[in-house]
DNA sequence: TGTACATCAGTGAACGCGCGTTCACTGATGTAC
DNA sequence: TGTACATCAGTGAACGCGCGTTCACTGATGTAC
């Protein structure tokens, strides 16, 4: 047995987190295998040793971000999906929709970078990104206060975070880049504990 | 002098116009000026009579929504741009959130079809899809009821409402595709009347 | 009214290029003796 | 401990293909006489 046992594994874990940085910075069909490979420091000939196709690259890709890039956000805002609580929501709001977010174009969520990318992808590739939002929602729903509407009050946080984020990136002019991301926190974090305590 | 006077303008339209369809129903790399002319009914070497390169088009594809079949969106839909007042809010929120406009894979907002095809996008191109979000922000915050945070609030409704649309185009699973719409709609809705009728 | 001409929208072959994928190979490594 | 061997991750040339763009041309049209 040549090589150690991980040593496979490891490359290709490699492989994937490359991949994830540079599809969410420049998009699935601007990144080459060949410029990929390169940016691995390995050659193209070896992706296939890996990986049966670019696009089962693709979805792992999108995956990936949930329990590796997407662990290290949560932890760095101080989100714990099982306690989190009233302030959990707050903190994923403010964190979700800061400018360092925003300017964090290789670690963005893959949600604000692909969306008309994987609108049209294979169903591998929709149903991880369809985790990612599923895992979003939960997020809202189960650390958010209990009430008849969690669910759809879930839903309609996320519509708003990734929708004032995806604005906020198509934006050429910085200024109202900023109002959108300002203007979405401020309905976001109001929906949140507004309901309750306006009436 | 051959041919009509405004037969070469006639042709130019009849690209943008097949261009804009076919971009938002596949994205902007993959409909080549091959493919695109054949459906004109034209040969691609006369593309580069028409347009000095396939961006030019790109941007101006974007561009034209606005006033074509944006217009007729808000004929449809009764929305008057300048005396609409309160229904008319509420009709534009009603109408973007529409299964109808999740079906109309030719006709859809661009801003939904094409949201990260822009973020890397050139300069024209992103400046054409600022003022189709300037344009949403408009009507919003010009037919609202008036307020201090007006701006605010028309800059939210807008993620919303785009960023309701894009989840729900990525979602595979059309229950919870559906539910994304409803929860934004329900919100989008209680905030427009809901703040002031509230307390 | 009829003909010769100039215009230029549209044609289609050709260009260089980079893509995803394949495949015969190489050579670093762990194992057997 | 030292050597021969089997494994297989990684190599890089080659494949067919479609892309955006160029360019010498063709032929339908409106105008001049």
């Amino acid at each position: 047995m040549p090589y150690s046992p991980d040593h496979k594994a490891r490359t290709r874990k490699r492989i994937v987190e490359t991949a994830r940085v540079l599809f969410n910075r420049e998009g699935f069909s601007e990144v080459s295998i060949d410029r990929l490979m390169n940016a691995v420091g390995l050659t193209r000939g070896g992706f296939y040793h890996h990986f049966r196709s670019k696009d089962e690259l693709y979805a792992e890709a999108v995956a990936s971000f949930l329990n590796d890039r997407g662990k290290t956000w949560r932890d760095d805002a101080g989100i714990d999906p099982e306690n989190g609580g009233h302030e959990t929501v707050r903190a994923m709001i403010e964190s979700y929709l800061s400018s360092e977010h925003l300017g964090d174009l290789d670690g963005q969520c893959p949600m604000i970078a692909l969306p008309s990318d994987v609108a049209r992808a294979s169903d591998g590739v929709r149903s991880a990104y369809t985790n990612l939002l599923r895992a979003m929602v939960w997020l809202f729903e189960h650390n958010g206060q209990e009430s008849d509407d969690s669910k759809e009050r879930a839903l309609a946080l996320s519509a708003m975070c990734v929708g004032g984020m995806i604005l906020a990136r198509t934006e050429d002019d910085a200024v109202l880049s900023d109002q959108i991301r300002a203007a979405a926190r401020s309905y976001a974090l109001s929906a949140v504990d507004g309901d309750a305590v306006q009436c």
